[in-house]
DNA sequence: CAATACCTGTGAAACAATTCACAACATGAC
DNA sequence: GTCATGTTGTGAATTGTTTCACAGGTATTG
């Protein structure tokens, strides 16, 4: 199973979706798509948990969270629950997200999502530097950092990345937040503070490395 | 508070701490350090919680894991815990990591670990394409994926970084896996099969960023 | 048209993680 | 001294998540 890196708001949540189980559907779509590829049209739910390494009681409760219903000969209708998961997922209108800091990792982000999903693309790049503003990177255009809350608004983004220095994250969280984005994935090393509403998902790769080899070591063979 | 991207054995553990909780030593340690560069001495669980963006009961639960204590009236002694959370997490002998995919993504990760942790570090990366292998990339030796088995047992590597596009990280995940490593990170949106005892840990960037997406839709403003 | 087989949906139980709350204690003030 | 203050360490309560287990279905078979 996964347990990744949380992400998490201020506190003051109802009855939400818990992201675990937002991030498990994100999972079961991709595993769809594959399933469709390989012209498959039903999948019961101890498929898709065999795919997705996890229960298949766990799979049913996460197709509850979406009002998702199958037949108990059949199993889940493969397009609908596609589609059902968009629904969830991406909601109606298209989403659009930016990415400040164009480095190695922020290059290597962008070229990774280009065309990845329809609903959700990386719309616009921020930088300081200015060799690396006025133009496209990896096909996405690259502002100058100057212009994050014009272009924020603009454009109607509402997630950002963030792939600055750790000594410029907090900084660039604070314009971002500013700017309206209520989203945020950070890969800078530092614990971000933001504004109540705003979520935010830390990608350690640190922590991460750490975590692994501790747990490696844990079976020595 | 961070629930980022789990981990997990194929199960069997007994009384373990929590990789919750590892991760979070991480973290702690990452903080520790700050405060000790700023010259502090002592620090209160509640100073901790407040960096880390967690609680104090939490901060103290965690220390309890590695058994060290601190004082009513001091706090935790800084340097102390810093070593002691380094016996738990690092143990005794350095630990060695390798890459394999040598790629966009995965010279972005060599650049950033480039002596990062003392006591942790990538001894060696592997590719397929030979333009790649038999020279040093970001200062790292990078062979041909033939000679990992060799390389793994040689250097004694126990943990590996998976960043091969996505239909080779099963087979790249075989051969580290047969090689005798026990822990891996996986880049590559695909969930690994592997052997019973070896700690599996995925980044999922494009989950990450829906989940995200999805959380900031929650908050309209 | 039973009888069988195997699935879904879900209440309830089990388990895991976090937070509460307080006794025990160290320090500093006077 | 002894009192007031503010912290640690931790059992118990709480909250959150996963798993169990089974009633209610729907096809398929003979
Ligand atoms: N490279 C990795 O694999 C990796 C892995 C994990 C985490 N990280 C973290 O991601 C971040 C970026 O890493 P990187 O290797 O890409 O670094 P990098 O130095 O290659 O890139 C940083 C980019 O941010 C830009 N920048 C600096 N200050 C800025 C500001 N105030 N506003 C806008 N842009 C600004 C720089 O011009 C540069 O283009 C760092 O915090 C690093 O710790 C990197
Ligand atoms: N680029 C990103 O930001 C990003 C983000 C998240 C996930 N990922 C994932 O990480 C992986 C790598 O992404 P990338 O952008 O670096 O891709 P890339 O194509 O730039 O790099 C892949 C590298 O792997 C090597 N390779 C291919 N097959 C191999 C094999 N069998 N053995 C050894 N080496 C092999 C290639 O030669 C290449 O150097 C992909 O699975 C991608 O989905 C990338």
């Amino acid at each position: 199973m996964t347990d990744a890196a949380g992400g998490g708001w201020q506190k003051g949540n109802s009855a939400v979706t818990s992201p675990k189980t937002v991030g498990r559907l994100s999972l079961y779509r991709r595993l769809l798509y594959t399933l469709q590829s390989e012209g498959e049209q039903n999948v019961f739910s101890h498929q898709l948990a065999a795919m997705a390494r996890g229960t298949a009681a766990q799979v049913r409760r996460d197709l509850m969270a979406i009002g998702f219903s199958g037949s108990p000969s059949k199993g889940y209708d493969i397009q609908g629950l596609v589609e059902s998961i968009g629904e969830f997922l991406d909601g109606p209108t298209r989403q659009n997200a930016a990415l400040v800091g164009a480095g190695n990792l922020g290059k290597a982000i962008l070229t990774y999502f280009k065309g990845r999903r329809p609903k959700l693309a990386i719309v616009a790049a921020f930088d300081s530097d200015p060799r690396k503003t006025n133009r496209a990177i990896r096909g996405c255009p690259c502002y100058p950092i100057e212009d994050l809350a014009r272009v924020v608004r603009n454009e109607d983004i509402c997630t950002g990345i963030i792939t600055v220095p750790a000594t410029q994250a907090q900084h660039v969280a604070d314009l971002l937040c500013r700017a309206g984005v209520r989203g945020l994935v950070n890969f800078a090393p530092v614990r971000l503070g933001t504004p109540a509403g705003v979520y935010v998902e830390d990608i350690d790769v640190t922590m991460v490395l750490e975590k692994a080899a501790y747990f490696a070591r844990q079976t020595p063979e």
